[in-house]
DNA sequence: CATGAATGAGGCTTCATTCAT
DNA sequence: GATGAATGAAGCCTCATTCAT
């Protein structure tokens, strides 16, 4: 009466990492989806069971990476203390969240580059903004808190919350592009350290 | 009955000049031939005479960009005088050049992310990680400098050039995503200071 | 404890019934598997169990439709009397069946259409001719019947029969069209009469 | 300085040609791109210079059809004479382009179940209905003028075209499915008659 | 030199059919 | 028997590139 059953989620899911793997591999545009299939072990077809386009399967990509990352600075953050501490786990759960994801880690930078695009009116990949506009949020309350505290100076928190994610980025970036190394043990220390006390004696 | 003499050269940087357009509204991932042979004003087989095919185009975009960017930093710079002033100067300068090609500013995402993969083993976009590193190289040469002329902490010189470049980018990338407007006269300033002296009190 | 009881026949005829509609609003050729199942209420599987094949499908509709028009004229006319009583009730009810059927009409054109095509050296849609011929042959008969009784002027029967249905399908086609209402009370009886007497003075 | 110089117009005429003849072998539905491509002598993508879609080449080759059906009719009526001669005459010319264009003929049929259908609430083939209720409101004229000048009954004039065009439709049909020979010589004369004159004693 | 008409390889997507449950 | 998840063959269409003019 009933055919195969099948966790239609979870399956979705599982396309979605094999995706990820692909995309690390050659980017969200210089892929095919028979390429996907193939590292999910389904159907060509099977795919747009799951996944309505191809342009579909990419936004859910991102929407995942996305999520994974806030779930787990979230998860690390919650344990908190004050805001220096804060900030400093905050720094590093990023890159143990960037080392953890090390083999798919040069999709964020196709992510980054289609979430500025647009398509016919609309934002090619919706929701990236928000996503880290929200980061930005929390992070600038990081701050504002610490100067309430009176641990911070008075500075333009918004503003050092966006150059401490973009650091962030950034070496992002030169890490994927061999340029640095981010899985030193001292990195994440030696960031925070230079965030928070600037370079000057 | 002499031959219509063009300056090839000339008119590549046209193409180039127009093609930069192009990517700036729909990528270089995203765009046709056509499109760029319209915008140049110039017919799609004209295209070959100066390009041998539209990676080649692409390319010859990308070296244009990097080779305009560090010939504005170049020239702003020359005249500087100690570390801390050639800093500021050379954040200013960024800013400068960033606001400057705002039109077009979006291109750098996709350079970035283009600039980190590889076809057939070869990376797709050569040149790019050479000219990043020459730019952190002479950064890190500046603090280096001033680390010795005891007017910087004796910081990891490197680590902190690719810092200062990294938050460059991420707010670059902030600034095209909406996040952030970069053309605020008092920017450069608040930027460096944070910068220089860190957020701690 | 007995295996559900299903009657094939009659569910397979349900199907078809459900697929006359589909037709009806999309043709015979632009239309899915799963819109039958849905319009029938089943699963894509299902219709596996009643029809080999998507072509099989089309063929049953195509036989259901001749079977039910030959069905209904047979019983208007078996009651008929003289070739003029006869040839006049044979019009009404070919006018009474179309209007019955006035929501799956439609689909006659996409069965004569198909009637004439070949697959593969096959007529693609065999049985039609057949029928189509057969029901010349009486409507022949008839008008041979009423020359012979001297009613009729010796004029070609089978040609005549012809045109009577031609000029009955084309009708249809042309109410199909939205050109013609022909579901006037009036209309078998002017055609009839057109028919019978010609237009000339 | 220029390329190629192609009558586009001229191309596209001959692109149809050849699609005619493969619609009359295969129809408007079962039939590739690559076909027509073949028959035409052209590349695949050659015929997306002339047409935008199948759908396209399709409404082409349907509008062709009709406007030299329309032609050939008006030049062969131009030189009419009285209502009753103009009437023969039409008749004799739709035979005659009928035989003319026998090999292609079967491709009527398909557009007839083609111009019935909607797509997304659009006729998928307009301009169908308007020619051929144009070739009515014609006949019709023809036949109020006979009625006028009291050579003909006073029929329903609109109706009596439309059993004509009927007429001619269907036996096109039963043409086409082999059940009558329409290139006989004496066909028109006695159709003509039949309709002219009934079959009534 | 410049051009755009012609081309066909390539990829997304559809959908009839199968088959495990 | 009934189902719908899975599949891959098939076909429309795009677009980089060529080349005759």
């Amino acid at each position: 009466m009933s055919p195969r059953v099948v966790d239609k989620a979870a399956k979705r899911r599982e396309i979605l990492k094999s995706a990820m793997t692909v995309f690390a591999q050659r980017g969200i545009y210089d892929f095919k989806m028979i390429d996907i299939a193939r590292a999910a072990q389904v159907g060509k077809g099977t795919l747009y069971e799951y996944f309505s386009s191809k342009e579909d399967l990419i936004a859910g990509c991102f929407d995942l990476f996305l999520r994974d990352y806030n779930g787990y600075l979230a998860g690390r953050m919650k344990s908190a203390g004050d805001p220096v501490e804060k900030l400093k786990i905050m720094v590093k759960a990023s890159f143990e969240f960037f080392v953890k994801n090390g083999d798919t880690l040069e999709i964020v930078f196709d992510f980054w580059a289609a979430s500025i695009r647009y398509k016919d009116g609309q934002p090619l990949m919706s929701g990236a903004n928000d996503g880290y506009r929200k980061v930005i949020g929390e992070v600038a309350g990081l701050i504002r808190e610490g100067i309430d505290q009176g641990v911070f100076r008075p500075v333009d928190a918004r503003l050092a919350a966006r150059m401490l994610l973009a650091s962030l980025d950034g070496l992002l970036l030169q890490s994927v592009m061999g340029l640095t190394k981010i899985n030193s043990r001292s990195l994440p220390q030696k960031f925070s350290q230079t965030f928070l006390e600037g370079i000057l004696k």
